[in-house]
RNA sequence: GGAGAGGUGGCAGAGUGGUCGAAUGCGCUCGACUUGAAAUCGAGUGUACCGAAAGGUACCGUGGGUUCGAAUCCCACCCUCUCCGCCA
């Protein structure tokens, strides 16, 4: 969430920055906020006076005068007049803040000054790439579906039974793998100070309001219709909220957590796009990293993260590339975001597996995140980052096809043949 | 699902119609004492909004209602805990 102050007090800047990423016209809110801050002091100015009638009315009858006198019975009408002139502004000034609050809560995360700008994911830019001398040079290459569904470990049939399309089922190997790759990643983020977490995978509205799936999103998660539960679609949902209504001690900071989690999204709108394999399935595995850091250093933060995400492709010797995204692809809730694309040699291109983004206090103002000193009084809102180390489901894609070998069998990545107690699928 | 208890400040916990934004304790901050610390003593210590400031307003789970006046009374809802039932 936008800061409002910020919004009344440089309202073209502001405008400017968010034209960047879209279609948005910040004026009806600047006069939705006028307006509320009329009624505001109206409504202020009347609560005092019947707040000083309440006192005086109170002294009167404990000083003896009479409860049913004249001099009561003035201000009582008087308390009364006060009370029906309240009954009308009230309820306006509440609709309007409202109006306000949905407002705020539509409006995305500004760019960063660093951002590039750009429209669509045309614009990206190339940061770096690493792991050319991986690149698998053989040219019979088979697409990730088809070395699984050989090798008996993926079945996508089968599950469009059980469920649904979108949807996949791990067999033998492939549920190993599957588990060895979480493992894997936890094992190293652990090793490298996050803490681990392992959080409800149903979340409330609350909880997705917080972290920014809601309002705007609600057509990609998954709900229980009777609970006011949703299926997680990224464990940055639970993380997130994890402190959501805390006030955190500084020494506390920076908080760095990974979790495991399963994530469900609907893919509205994705229809005909990668409709094969485990691109873009309705439930997939990930390992997520997330911080909870001051504000000055969030930038340094999320450096470290992608750095994070990276170590893991390269544990893994998959070849990636990272890519800013431009002010145009950003996600709602970043002000600035890295993303990881490995290497998936069947289609010949780079494809997203992690997304690191920086959402300075964007989240948590939304989930009232803040930090307080020691002994400094106010407290102020953290920064939060949050990185996927990695998506298994893709991971899983990427080891496939670069790994496999002409006998239609799959190497082993050295890094996993500790945790899957074999060098060979 | 059934029965009961309860939701108050960073935490614990008092408060059942008026000077209650809220006792007390803990915690925290500052000061005194001390070589230093502990202990002790003293002072201070919620959040948000409006305002240049003085100051004002709101907030005791949420939303309504009664009243001149509600943390306190009434209604509805939500949540948490305990016991029973069911269950991995």
């Amino acid at each position: 969430m936008l800061d409002l102050k910020q919004i009344r007090k440089n309202p073209q800047q502001v405008q400017a920055r968010l034209n960047h990423r879209g279609d948005y016209d910040l004026e009806p809110l600047l006069k939705l906020d006028q307006q509320q801050r009329e009624l505001e002091t109206a409504r202020s100015q009347l609560q005092a006076r019947s707040n000083e009638i309440g006192k005086l009315v109170g002294q009167k009858i404990k000083s003896g005068a009479d409860p049913k006198g004249s001099e009561v019975k003035a201000l009582k009408e008087e308390g009364n007049d006060i009370k029906a002139q309240l009954s009308q502004l009230e309820p306006t000034e509440k609709e309007i803040k409202h109006q306000i609050e949905s407002f705020l809560l539509a409006l995305p995360n500004l760019p960063s000054e660093s951002t590039p700008l750009g429209e669509s994911e045309e614009q990206n830019v190339e940061v770096r790439r690493w792991g050319d001398e991986y690149i698998p040079q053989d040219k019979a290459i088979l697409p990730h579906w088809e070395i699984g569904e050989k090798l008996g470990i993926l079945n996508f049939e089968r599950s469009t039974k059980i469920a649904q399309s979108r949807f996949v089922t791990l067999i033998g190997a492939g549920a190993a793998l599957e588990r060895a790759l979480i493992q894997y990643m936890l094992d190293r983020h652990i090793q490298a100070g996050y803490t681990e977490v392992m959080p409800p995978f149903l979340v409330n509205s609350a909880s997705l309001t917080g972290s920014g799936q809601l309002p705007k999103f609600a057509e990609e998660s998954f709900k229980c219709d009777r609970d006011d539960l949703w299926l997680s679609p990224t464990a940055e949902v639970p993380v997130t909220n994890l402190h959501r209504d805390e006030i955190l001690s500084s020494t506390d900071l920076p908080l760095h957590y990974c979790a495991y989690t399963p994530c469900f999204r609907r893919e509205a709108g994705s229809y005909g796009r990668d409709t094969r394999g485990l691109i873009r399935l309705h439930q997939f595995n990930k390992v997520e990293m997330y911080k909870f850091v001051r504000p000055e250093t969030s930038e340094a933060e999320h450096e470290a993260l992608v750095n994070d995400a990276e170590a893991i492709l390269q544990g893994l010797k998959l070849p990636y590339r990272v890519l800013e995204l431009c002010t145009g692809d950003l996600g709602f809730s970043a002000n600035k975001t890295y993303d990881l694309e490995v290497w998936l040699p069947s289609s010949d291109k780079y494809r997203e597996i992690s997304s690191c983004s920086n959402c300075g206090d964007f989240q948590a103002r939304r989930a009232s995140i803040r930090f307080k000193e020691p002994g400094v009084k106010g407290g102020q809102f953290v920064h939060t980052l949050n990185g996927s180390g990695l998506a298994i489901g893709r991971t899983m894609a990427a080891v496939l096809e670069n790994y496999q070998q002409p006998d239609g069998s799959v190497q082993v990545p050295e890094v996993l043949q500790r945790y899957l107690g074999r060098e060979v699928i």
